[in-house]
DNA sequence: CAAGTTGGCGCATTCGTATGCATTGCTCGC
DNA sequence: GCGAGCAATGCATACGAATGCGCCAACTTG
């Protein structure tokens, strides 16, 4: 820190080269020769030089950074920490592409597109936990039209050449996850998860879960759809405010794991034995759902590959070229809390 | 993105001032006045105007930027989700500080310190996850030595100026904690986590444990002592591996809450209730304590307030502060697995 | 009222890299 | 054998904001 900042021109100096040439060795430009490069390569190695990244920046008027953003809802909310897995996989895959991961919490209420636009932040963003879309909607289109590049997790948004989206086969698998229950025996449902303001994914599972129903011809009614958020604490409600309807439910297909637990925790309360009385499953294969006991039946989506996507798609339209959403699949954890498995 | 950037010219130029008033009244220097202040930053604002980070930072020499380690140990090991709240917390009081929040993944056996000192990419760096201090005293020393600023959770390490610590109570909450279990009428103690390679936190609070037990002239050896890293798989084998020497045990302490639920699930697949058979304890107070059935006895930690003075501590040293560590307080979460609780 | 002080602002330069254009030396074709 | 063409490099400038220094006008003070 104390001693005078080595530049491309010291480089230069000891390479007996211009600045210049040194500038484009480092960036493996193909107008410097091949001998003259690993010359200077050597030497910016030797003298433990790298490219100052502001005024790199400044130069070429790009950042070379993400940014990702959570989006919460309220001020206490946790965050689901099946984000975190994304959040980890996506980390690695932007450092192994050279670009830098810059991570935000925002709140739904503030106006994060225009603070997100302050100065040359990011070259693109990633939105996670966006949930409700009717809230978004206006800031996601006002963020397109003023060229961000962004890619979204689990809503279906895309502006071509501006946006896009990863997401997971929701319906699908949520389809069969009921289709199973079914299979078990099981015939008076419920499903706990609130799809009413146009959430992408738990409404995706909704209808997943709905089309098994019909396909079985089982008949369920608005009663036995419960809306929750995607916390334990609302999963808990959800369950004490089905059981005072007084209903009798069989199996419950819940929209994520963590409304999973907060589910069968009361029904634990309330005396009910998972799954010997009722059948409960969840959705995003949390670490914990393997270690519960019961262990949870859920749906397992490949969080690794989701962040490296995110990433990998977001690069590719900084780059202007074109990207195709990805669908991804997943894998039934068919475990003890659905009646089944070992 | 198409018209061309507006800068501070711009602004000086609507304003009928200089460029260098405009950069002066933006950060609010005392030299300009408050008249003329006012009055360019309400173009600036009509404008839209914000200040090019680069240019800023190439100027400045300084990036504004902290960056935040995730220590990794091996490539498949899942966060503890613990770090997400940090995480959150320090990423919202890094953006109210002004400060961009860099976040990266590494593992141990990289050579990070030289990675990271890459390109002035941050002015100061905050490492979590560190719980080996044998494999990273090396590098933390390297990191030192380079002028780096940075601060640590859960490792004391400290060199005045340079780098600092936050960390919580561990030994004496987890000492509050053991004796209650000894209040409780628990006799038979073991205790799941590893602490032989200088894992300070797990340390600290075996040694609580220690201390509680030699209070009450408790009892133990080493071979109720297993060794476990903070994750399900492991605490889950460390059960097993307990129960296989058919010593007796009717309470058992686990270093974290990770760990305290793959025991679970291992003396529960073996048949043993909780906490009528054993009583477990963790650490942590993750969201999921609260909900599990039995719900578990734990130690919360303000995980609020830890990523807030991580940052705080951090933002200090950067401006060449000194800066005291902080040992913050705990709360003992009395649930069901401790045999009291509601 | 003159000399000194100070508050407010502009000028010019600087941060370190990237890049358009000019330059040099060579090879190659006819 | 000579100009065209190309490969490799240097020169000069630009990116946009921050800041040392100097200037001027308006005060203060004795």
């Amino acid at each position: 820190m104390k001693t005078p900042k080595t530049t491309s021109l010291d480089i230069a100096a000891v390479a007996g080269v211009s600045q210049s040439t040194v500038s484009r060795a480092l960036r493996n430009s193909p107008e410097v020769s091949a001998e003259t490069r690993r010359h200077i390569q050597r030497i910016a190695k030797e003298m433990h030089y790298t490219v100052d990244r502001n005024a790199s920046r400044l130069r070429a008027q790009t950042t070379n950074t993400l940014a990702l953003l959570f989006c919460e809802d309220e001020v206490e909310s946790h965050i689901n920490p099946f984000f975190l897995s994304i959040l980890s996989s996506a980390a690695h895959t932007a450092a192994n592409r050279g670009y830098d991961l810059l991570v935000t919490f925002q709140q739904l209420s503030k106006n994060w597109v225009e603070d997100f636009q302050d100065a040359h932040r990011a070259d693109g963003l990633i939105l996670l936990g966006i949930r409700d879309r009717a809230s978004y909607d206006a800031q996601l289109i006002e963020l397109a039209e003023s060229g961000t590049r962004f890619v979204i997790w689990g809503l279906e948004h895309q502006v071509p050449g501006v946006s896009s989206y990863v997401t997971c086969q929701n319906q699908e698998s949520a389809k069969a996850l009921t289709a199973h229950l079914i299979d078990l025996g099981h015939s008076s449902f419920a499903f706990i998860g609130r799809t009413s303001t146009a959430n992408p994914e738990f409404r995706h599972r909704y209808e997943g879960y709905l089309e098994a129903l019909a396909d079985r011809r089982i008949h369920t009614d608005a009663d036995l759809h419960i809306p929750a958020n995607s916390s334990e604490a609302e999963g808990y409600e959800a369950v004490e405010s089905l059981l005072s309807t007084g209903r009798p439910v069989d199996a419950i297909v819940c929209a994520s794991d963590l409304i999973a637990v907060g589910a069968i925790a009361a029904l634990s309360d309330h005396g009910l034995a998972v799954p010997e009385n009722i059948a409960v499953v969840g959705y995003d294969d949390l670490p914990i759902a393997q270690y519960m006991r019961p262990a949870l039946t859920t749906v397992r989506q490949d969080t690794e590959l989701a962040g490296r996507r995110l990433v990998e798609q977001l690069i590719d339209l900084i780059a202007g070229e074109d990207v195709q959403p990805d669908e991804l699949p997943v894998n039934l954890m068919i475990r003890r809390s659905c009646g089944a498995g070992a």
